[in-house]
DNA sequence: GATCTGCATTTTGTATACAAACATAAAAAA
DNA sequence: TTTTTTATGTTTGTATACAAAATGCAGATC
């Protein structure tokens, strides 16, 4: 019942959170759609309690709503609120690529690139699903080379509203090409360390997502 | 003895979060300082329940960390966590500055510009704490005219965070002094609507802010 | 047929009880 | 004296019970 709750040294709240977390950003909670917590506290094997606890957390999060006496629901965007996410995560983004230029160690670069290369790999493959989890790391990972931890935060926060979107943003073949060419010139820039170009590119890879995100929200 | 919680129409949870809030902004809550739950909960007069759950919506916004089965203290910010904070703020501020120029109306900025007038009165007459408010209401309303809801939302989680250091970092004289000479430019970029001055203004700003700061962390 | 009203059911919100983990201090051993 | 152990009280975590609110539905009214 609570088979994958199991982790060991995480507190329960935690584990709710992460748990209730996934189910949203993998879309199996659909935005829009109420909480049921009768069912999922079944599903979990955890009680009222912490669970509303972990609702509370999600909804500072930004991922669901909390509307007293009426329920949780899934926190559902509006095309204007994705913008303002991508506007905001472009330009903190763009704030990281000019940190990480100054900060990163040779080593840290080297890995980012080795990511990047297996990036590639699932790209000429059409490993959709694979490629798509690595871009999330690429960001996050970026972003840590900021060295920043504030920024970190907000951007993993932002990163998780807009996951759901992303996702679906990348599923037509000529956006992937798109976000692959914009890839392709930050890691030209973070290799020089031209902190300037890996700003503005990692700027313009989300104003670019807008474009390919905008018609299916 | 819950007197202050009788607000009508907000949840009883919005009321414990923003009261213990303000505690801890207020510093009545000392940054460290463990969080007593059974004498909290006697003098806001509610429950452990509600009370816990509104733990957890302070701890997603930072202002308190959650110790498993240690309870909770009030979070106490290193100044490497204070630089980066301000580092992100800044440039949130200067994209908000940007945009501010962009979509604000006369009206708004006339408003703006209204209140800075304000704040230099009080400026004059040294009434230091009627002028810190104002401060955090003149940044919070420029942000607003950003009329980006995610810039508006993460600018206020780190002001937030910050408002106690601030105000620390505001009661040396001639820092103040050097803030208000910082909003005489950022006023005067408004009224021009430059964007790019203002954004810059806005940035430098907030580098200033930690040479106030930094030494009262 | 459409709308309203009252009741039953379901869902949510809060309080409380109990169990588990932790902290403290006194007693025992080294 | 110092360290370890054990006992005790306190705090925290979770479950559950009860109260309050919302929802859905059947029958009444227009």
């Amino acid at each position: 019942m609570n088979t994958s709750l199991a982790i060991k040294n995480r507190s329960l709240h935690d584990q709710v959170v992460s748990r209730v977390r996934d189910l949203i950003i993998e879309g199996v909670l659909e935005p829009g759609s109420r909480i049921d917590e009768a069912h999922l506290i079944e599903e979990l094997g955890v009680s009222r309690t912490p669970f509303r606890e972990a609702l509370r957390t999600l909804a500072a999060e930004g991922l669901l709503i909390v509307r007293p006496s009426k329920g949780s629901v899934v926190r559902k965007w509006t095309p204007d609120e994705v913008y303002s996410m991508l506007e905001v995560l472009g330009h903190l983004e763009k704030l990281a690529g000019e940190l990480a230029c100054q900060r990163a160690t040779d080593a840290e670069i080297a890995e980012l690139i080795d990511l990047h290369e297996r990036m590639m790999g699932h790209y000429q493959s059409t490993d959709r699903l694979v490629y798509y989890k690595l871009n999330q790391e690429f960001h996050g990972r970026l972003t840590g080379l900021s060295k920043n931890d504030s920024l970190i935060e907000m951007q993993r926060i932002l990163q998780a509203r807009l996951k759901r979107i992303r996702y679906i943003g990348s599923q037509k073949k000529e956006n992937w090409a798109g976000a692959v060419t914009d890839h392709e010139v930050m890691i030209e820039a973070l290799k020089q360390r031209d902190g300037a170009a890996l700003g503005a590119a990692m700027q313009s890879h989300l104003v670019n997502t807008w474009d390919r995100v905008k018609d299916s929200i």
